[in-house]
DNA sequence: TACAAATTTCAGTAATTACTGAAATAACCG
DNA sequence: CGGTTATTTCAGTAATTACTGAAATTTGTA
């Protein structure tokens, strides 16, 4: 491996790091040198970078797009393939987001919604059914809060973050304001 | 394998998904089995109905505990340790959460802030170190913003996730009603 | 279309991770 | 204590996954 400490240090921690996500080292690897790249890398400069055989590169890159999180550039006369990272950081983690959920969310609400029509025979699969439902609600109450903050542009969402919980307080305020003069909702008494 | 349709339907997607996140099949496999079972599990139960060696189970078992994800428990008139997951699902999500915080972010955090400190000699790590930064600043802002939710009680941090971005419409009311009198923020006038 | 450069595929091998059974240890009970 | 049951550890093996080099394919160029 031919790189600065800094970037070995950066490197080698998101290679670790890819293997506690389903993702091989080498793929972190890869991902992390193109994150800190100034300009596009083609795949002979990956493989001296990381020390990687020229297929395991390849194999790394076609992983990454498939992921989608690479992005293919052309430099003028020269035939090879560069890649890159996106230059915002958010829409990397919007890509990331989006597909783990592709992958992971909508086969596990699959799942659940085809065992969830079964007729359950007997008092063990009527529990476990219960049990698969409250799952598929909470499923698919974060994917629909996921589905909404993606729609916000970037600095909004920004600022929605940052805000955090108080942001809840206004929420209560305008509840609290409707309620005054005594309002439909009920057992709304006491939120706090 | 001894369970019904239902079941194994269930245990065998989480072995899958298991794999997906570092977590192995066995350790997917158990967590789901307990998660569906109405009452606290021994081991060899769970060997029986998965068909994994009681070595194996325990391990497992051993490794659900590190995540804190389980929960002993002892029946009367048996020496037997219990197994279960806790009642709330809630409460099992907080607690995936907080332990990939832990193992993952918290890590991530240290090195980014290690490398931070260090003089870049030359363009290339100035550059690697201006992303380093981006990447370290937008991991501490979801960081504090995951632990300020993890401060709402649950009811309320349901009302929030079912409000979605449409809270963001009370901020932006809050802010207007603010900005009328001529308040002084500065570069507020369009934020659509 | 023929050649060269770039990239991908894939069979074989290396490395890692998962799993088992046997033995050791721990927990309980008379 | 001594015996019994429950649990864990661990060395060895099985299974899986990662990686390589050589060959095949694709892409671009004259």
């Amino acid at each position: 491996m031919n790189l600065s400490p800094m970037h070995q240090t950066f490197v080698l921690h998101f290679g670790e790091m890819g293997s506690r996500w389903g993702i091989n080292r080498t793929v972190g690897q890869i991902y992390a040198l193109l994150y800190l790249s100034a300009r596009p890398l083609n795949a002979d400069e990956i493989c001296d970078s990381l020390g990687f055989s020229r297929s395991n590169v390849s194999m790394g890159l076609k992983e990454l797009d498939s992921w989608n999180l690479i992005r293919l550039k052309h430099l003028p006369n020269d035939r090879r393939d560069h890649f890159t990272v996106p230059d915002d950081i958010w829409e990397i983690v919007r890509t990331l987001v989006e597909q783990r959920r592709k992958r992971e969310i909508e086969p596990t609400l699959s799942m659940l919604r085809d065992v969830l029509v079964e007729k359950p025979s007997g008092k063990d699969e009527q529990f476990a059914q219960a049990k698969m439902h409250e799952m598929h609600d909470l499923i698919e109450m974060l994917t629909n809060w996921h589905t909404d903050m993606e729609k916000l542009e970037t600095q909004r969402l920004v600022n929605l973050l940052k805000l955090g919980s108080k942001v809840y307080k206004l929420y209560e305020m305008k509840n609290n304001i409707r309620l005054l003069p005594g309002g439909k909702d009920k057992k709304k008494k006491d939120t706090r």
